[in-house]
Parts: C-alpha cells; structure tokens; sequence
DNA sequence: AAATATTTTTAGACTAAACTAAAAAAATAG
DNA sequence: CTATTTTTTTAGTTTAGTCTAAAAATATTT
C-alpha cells in the first residue's frame, strides 16, 4: 500500500461521511489537488485491490476492507495528533501537516504502543473521534453552536473546520476544546451571536458560529 | 528532497565514517541493496544539488551541506529510537526499521521539539552518539571487548553491529547498555573469553567481543 | 427531445527511481 | 606491459503517479 493509496482511501472514506451517495471522481480530485484523470487512474486500481467499488461514470465507495483500511489511517492521523499537542506541545493549529506525513509510518505495533503510552484517548485535539484498534468509532453528541437558542449554556467540544486560519481565530477569541460558552443575543438579520466565553463577550458570525461543535449543558 | 535521496546521503555519510577515501559506487549499491547502474544515476543527481562531489569512476564524499543534512537525518533517526525504546518500551532490536521510516519525516521543530520531550539524548539504545541540531557529535571514549586483557573490569557503551539478531543475543546473555564486565579468562587459540556478567560466567566468541564497544573502568 | 454543458474516461506523454545489457574505464595478474 | 577481470557508466526499459488533450458518457437547459 503505497502513501498515495492512502491518501485516496483517506479522502474517500472522509467524502463518504458527508454524502450518503457513491463519490464522484471529481470531488476527489479536488480534495487531493489533482486531476480527474488521475483519480480515475487510482479508482482502478483501488478497486482492482478490492479497496473501493467502482462502476465507470457511476462513482465509488468504500468496500469493507476499504473502510476498514481508511480508519486506521484516520486513527493514526489523530492518535499522532494528540501526541504533537499533548506531549511535544504543539498548538491545535500547528499538527494536521505533520501528521499527515506520520500516518503514512507502517507499524501496526507502533500505533498500539503510541496508543496506550497516550492512555487511550478517545478524540483528537480538534474534537474528532479516534478510531480503536477494531476501527469502532465512540460517536460524540454534538451539536452547532448556530443551533443553540437565546441564553443557552453550552461546552465547546469541537470544530468542523479545522484549518489553521479558523483554529487561530478561535485562539485569540479564547475559544478552546471544553471552553464554556452561553449564548448572550442572536441577531435574525444575520444571524450572527453575542456569547460569553471566560467571562467577556464576543461577537461572532453566523459562519463561525457554524463551524463550532458544542454539547449543551 | 525525497527519501530515496536523504537513504543515500545517510547511507554515504556511514561509509564515509569507516572509509576516510572517496566512497565506491559498488559499496554504495551493495548497501542500499540495488545496482550500481542505479547509484550512478543518483549520484549525478546528488552532485548536481551539490551535495557529494562526484567525479565518474572516481567515487564520491560529502560537501559541506551534504554532512550536514546526513547528520540530520542521522540525528533524527537516532532521537525516534530513543522515543521508541524510552518512551514506547520497545526493545532496542525492535527499533531500527521504524525509525528508517520516522527519519523522514519533513519538521524541525517537530524534532527540536522531540529532542526536548527526550531531554536531549546524547546517545541512542545502541550507545551511538546523535548529532545537535547543529550537527556537532560528542565523541564517545570507547573501544573494543575484544581488545580487552584479562582480570580488567568494564562498561558496556554500544555495539558495532545492531542487527536484530546481534542483539537478540545480547539480550539472552543478559549484555544491555550499561552492563559491568569482567574478563576472566582468554583462550589464545580462537581469542574467545570467558567474561562474568550479572554473576554469571559466560563464554563469548571473539566475533562476538569484536562487535561490544565497552569503556574500562 | 434535441442541444449544450459538465463530468468522466481514454490515450499518450512525462518524471523519478529503479532495472538489464552492453560499453568504457580502471585495477589486477601474468 | 599486455591481457584479463572488475568496476563503473551509458543506453534503453519499466513502473507508479502524475499531466494534457481529446473522446465519451451523463446531466442540464431550453
């Protein structure tokens, strides 16, 4: 299994929870930065590996070996991930690059390893569920902090976006993983909201708003 | 950079530590377990990037840059077998393959970073010296078991040779990084010794001896 | 339902890194 | 010092993954 095959499997298996339906080629060439002609070229041969079903023009989507395949990658990305935060001291912003390079490591006894020296965390630094050994995936209760009513309280248990861009602006908002955040006014114009986070208020954007996981309390 | 050419600059750097002449492409394929008409082709294009200086039939060595990106790469390698043997409790026969992968990963302050998690190793589970981010190397006093004489006491502080079999051995004689030694006997005829460590005497051969550095105490 | 636009695939070419086989240079032996 | 052997290089293929351009299939519009 070459890096590349990876990072196919990977873009599948991430397109495939926002989509319900089979993946077109194209949405896949713009999520790996190519051509649609070499995602056609990687279809046939992940689907010759048994990895994906695919049906020209129709398509593909994971076959169960391919599922499985892409959540140990998904695993990897995020237990490296919390190891960058947790014991190297990165910043939430600063890990996706790099673990994207270190899930590509090939050693299943390193994953288990890092796993238990890292006691076993159920979610990455940006909120997102790590998959176990068994690629058994604990689901978050979790909603958008835009849904939440007028003078709600909530937690912070996730972002939808993670970039670096979103992350930072989260930053100097003081907004964090388990930050505590009530919900002050709402505008209906734009919907854009007023909250309190660590005792100040903030104005943010319904875009924002809108890409910030939160569990109600 | 790509892997394939920082696995021949790390590959030139070693030969050149017990060569003191221009490194042979011959020893170079020998090496990297391919052919000599592959290593031409790479090494024109190590000189071309300045890294070796190469002139045709006449082998190659490092520029200036070229040490000291082998050094870092060395240094790398060598700080991810500390975390994995440290951190991980591998044990230090299980470690190598691993970090030939992690030595490539593209960050350096995920490794300035490392270093300090590590508390800046001067050495990694072989007893072999990791370079600074600067690429100075603290020469470790060292010789051979072999050249040993009898009734003298010493330390063991690395092998020559790491194979995983090397160091199986090793571990069933119960000889770790850091073991006392005394020489008991020597036999002239095939210069085996007879050495006591952890209370027992053990019988070892001379190839065995040739590949313990220890440090007299 | 035909015309047009979009998406996807095919065909052919490129690059990096390997290979084989043959040629050229260097080293060694008689 | 010539002949032979060994080493190294060149020349020409191969494979994985990409690309462009053109063809084919599907989707959309009128």
């Amino acid at each position: 299994m070459t890096q590349s095959e990876e990072n196919y499997l990977k873009i599948i298996y991430h397109l495939s929870l926002v989509s319900k339906t089979e993946i077109a080629t194209n949405s896949i060439a713009e999520k790996m930065e190519t051509k649609a002609s070499s995602v056609t070229d990687m279809l046939k041969k992940l689907a010759e590996k048994k990895l994906v079903s695919y049906q020209k023009y129709q398509g593909v989507s994971l076959t169960e070996t391919g599922l499985l395949t892409a959540k140990m990658i998904v695993r990897k990305h995020r237990l490296w991930e919390v190891f960058l935060v947790d014991k190297l001291n990165f910043t939430w912003d600063e890990v996706h690059e790099i673990a994207e390079e270190l899930e590509h490591i090939k050693s299943d006894e390193l994953i288990d390893k890092l796993d238990e020296f890292l006691d076993y965390p159920s979610e990455d630094p940006h909120g997102d569920p790590i998959p176990d050994k068994n690629g058994k995936i604990l689901k978050i209760e979790k909603q958008l902090l835009s849904d939440v009513e007028v003078n709600k309280k909530c937690i912070c248990v996730g972002v939808k976006d993670s970039s670096t861009n979103f992350l930072q602006y989260l930053d100097k908002q003081k907004i964090a993983l388990g930050s505590k955040i009530i919900i002050l006014e709402k505008e209906p114009f734009d919907n854009s909201m007023t909250i309190e986070i660590k005792k100040t208020k903030v104005l943010i954007s319904n875009k924002i708003a809108c890409n910030i996981f939160i569990k109600k309390v």
